[in-house]
DNA sequence: ATTATATTTAACCATATGGTTAAGTATTGA
DNA sequence: TCAATACTTAACCATATGGTTAAATATAAT
């Protein structure tokens, strides 16, 4: 299947779906778990997690009537390659991306 | 100005605007040579470089009835360091990304 | 002064997006 | 077997998006 780069960067594109991909770094999650922290529908979070799926950034596997939320960190691997590819601004300093790792809040911002 | 993910993301998830960053790596460009290649009227490519620009991806400088348009490679920064911070994807290869560079073609893809 | 060039703004249109509620479908537990 | 759980699907709605054409604006050239 080929990179979708549309697809891919759209998904990326809503706080709620960032926010959603962070929390599955944690671990791999029901779709009801998900649900549970956003002001939001239940369709709502599911139409989320069909985008992601769509994008290959998560993978979802039905065991019983639970459906597993599995995050798909290769697939961010060909928007990042596009970015990657402009090359012209610096490579962001490795204590950037400690510290944005460690506390994930400026990463899950709504705007 | 706080860093801009929705519009970053949503920016980059159009072909048009991703194919117009590319030919800006080039060099500046006037809006009406940037309209030239597309089969697309100057006030949809007028559009889509307001939203370029919203998204701090590229500048625009009038002189005298000349719109000037330039790349900001460092608006990509924010989101790069977003999707690094992921850090679970193997680096993409040099050898991967050189090809990249050398023929865009895989990077204006239209889906 | 008039015309041509470069671009933006306005008004409009079709489709996409992100949400809702209500109903449907499996699967599990009592 | 019946009810609860974990979703998904369908129908709907408001707003956003990406395009159009026509008109407006400002600068440059004749």
């Amino acid at each position: 299947m080929q990179p979708k780069l549309n697809e891919l960067f759209s998904a990326l594109s809503d706080a709620t779906r960032r926010e959603i991909l962070i929390m599955l770094l944690e671990d791999d999650m029901a779709v009801t778990d998900v649900a549970h922290p956003f002001d939001m529908s239940l369709p709502a979070i599911s139409k989320h997690l069909n985008i992601l799926s769509n994008a290959g950034l998560i993978t979802q596997e039905r065991r019983g009537r639970v459906n597993w939320c599995k995050l798909e960190p290769d697939g961010l691997r060909d928007a990042s390659v596009w970015m990657l590819s402009f090359g012209q601004f610096d490579i962001p300093d490795i204590e950037d991306l400690e510290r944005l790792i460690e506390s994930h809040i400026d990463l899950t911002q709504k705007n």
